[in-house]
DNA sequence: TAATCTCTGTGAGATATTTCACAATATCCA
DNA sequence: TGGATATTGTGAAATATCTCACAGAGATTA
C-alpha cells in the first residue's frame, strides 16, 4: 500500500473509471447517508457488502480508482468517505437540475425527495402546455417550455431531466443544449442525437420489465 | 451458417443470455413496435443500428442467443422479429402486472402508454392510505395494500411493481411474494432480501444521475 | 516488544461482454 | 448462368468488469 500522499480530488483522467463503479458509488452515499441517522462512525467494506449486497472486494476496488479512503486493520470513516464521494460525484453542494416535462412522470420526480438528500436542486420545471404554466408542483414553479435558454441562463443549470413525450424529446433537447445543459437523463424512449460533448443517459422501465419477464418464462410451465 | 433447424422458441437453457442482451431486445422490441405505423417490411441489421444506436453486430449476436431470425442477402422480417422477440420475452399476449404504491411515481407508471404497447396489463394498484382505496388512476381502481395476497388469487400476476416508501419496501416485497408474484421491478432504494428463486430488478434515478453528475466533473473547470 | 487479529489496496487471474472479420447464403441483373 | 452486391450468423480476438488472494498497515493484548 502506498504511503498516504497529498492528493487531488479526481485521479488522473487517463485511469478510466467503469461505469458500473459509478452507479454503486451512488448507492454507497445512498447508504452512508442513511447511516447518518444512526452513532456508527466507522465501516468496513465487509459491513458495505452486508447492507449493499455488493461484494467487499469490488467496493474497495470501486473506491481505488479515486485513491485511498481507508485504513487497513480499521476501516472507512462515515462521514469522511461521505464527504469524498460526494464530491467524486459532483454533488457535495446543491446542483441545479432543470426537469423539462410536467407530466405523471415529470410530478413524480420532482417530489422525489432523494434528490434534495442527493443534493440536486430542482432549479425549475418547463412544459409546452399553457394549463400547466405557472402551477406550482411540490413546490416548484411551472415555467413556459419556451423559455428554457432564457431560464437557464440565469439558473446555469447543467443537467437536464427529459420527461417528454418521445415525439418532442429531440427537439427539446436540442433546445436544452443551445441552453447550456450538459448531461441529460432520458426517460423518452428514443436515442437522442446530441452534439459530442453532451452525455446522455437513458432510463427506461420496458427494458427492466423486459428482462423480469424472461426471467419468468424460465419457470413458467411449473 | 447452419442449415434451419426445426427450432423450439428458447434455446437450451445452458447457453446463458447476458443481462445486456435482455435490455437491447426490449430496445429492438420498442423500435419494431414504432415500425408497425411505417410500410416498412423488411430490416437489415445496420438499419437497426442507425435507429437505436446499438451496433450491428451486436444485435445479430443477440439474436443468436436464440436461433436464426434473418435471411443473408435480405435482413429480418419486421413482423416475424417482432412476434419472436415478443415471444422471448413472455409479452406474446397480455401480462398482468401489479403496481404496489399509488404515490406520484405509482401513478406515473399506472398512466404510461408504453406499458400496455409492450403487452404488460396493469392488473391492479394497491396501496395503504385509506384516502387513496377506491379512487381511480388512469382506469384502474387502487385497493386495500392488505389485499393483495387476496386479490392476487385471481389476478394471477406474476409480476410486481413496488413504488413504496424504502421503510415499507421490505414487508411489501415479502406480501408481494406470498402472493404468488416471482419477479419484482423495485424502485425503492434498497436491498429486498427476498427467497433466492424470486427475480428483482432495481432502479435507481440516483444512480443515473450520479454518472451523468460525474461526467460534469470533468469540464466543470472550463 | 512481539504475537495476533482485522481490514485495506491492488496485481493478477477469471469471467463477461463487445466487436471484428469472414464464410455462407440470398437476390439481382446482364 | 455467372458475377456483383447485400446481409446474416458466428467463431475468435479484443475489451471490460469482477473476484480472488495476499502483502502490508494499524490496532490490541500480553
Amino acid at each position: 500500500m502506498r504511503a498516504r500522499a497529498f492528493m487531488l480530488q479526481s485521479v488522473n483522467s487517463s485511469t478510466k473509471v467503469p461505469i458500473p463503479t459509478l452507479e454503486r458509488l451512488a448507492t454507497y452515499l445512498r447508504y452512508l447517508i442513511d447511516l447518518e441517522h444512526s452513532t456508527i462512525e466507522t465501516i468496513s467494506s465487509t459491513d458495505v457488502e452486508k447492507q449493499t449486497g455488493i461484494n467487499a472486494a469490488q467496493f474497495r476496488k470501486d473506491l481505488s480508482y479515486f485513491g485511498e479512503f481507508g485504513k487497513p486493520g480499521v476501516g472507512y470513516n462515515v462521514e469522511e468517505l461521505q464527504k469524498r464521494i460526494a464530491r467524486i460525484l459532483k454533488i457535495d453542494q446543491m446542483q441545479p437540475v432543470i426537469v423539462i416535462g410536467a407530466g405523471n412522470l415529470g410530478s413524480a420526480l420532482i417530489g422525489y425527495p432523494g434528490l434534495k438528500e442527493h443534493k440536486y436542486d430542482i432549479a425549475a420545471v418547463f412544459d409546452q402546455d399553457p394549463n400547466k404554466i405557472g402551477q406550482t408542483i411540490a413546490g416548484t414553479v411551472v415555467l413556459d417550455g419556451s423559455s428554457i435558454r432564457t431560464s437557464n441562463a440565469k439558473l446555469r443549470a447543467r443537467i437536464a431531466i427529459l420527461c417528454v413525450p418521445a415525439s418532442a424529446a429531440q427537439s427539446v433537447a436540442e433546445e436544452a443544449v443551445s441552453a447550456g445543459i450538459r448531461v441529460i437523463l432520458n426517460f423518452a424512449p428514443l436515442i437522442l442525437r446530441v452534439p459530442e460533448r453532451i452525455v446522455v443517459r437513458n432510463v427506461s422501465f420496458l427494458q427492466e420489465l423486459a428482462v423480469l419477464s424472461y426471467h419468468l418464462s424460465n419457470e413458467s410451465t411449473k
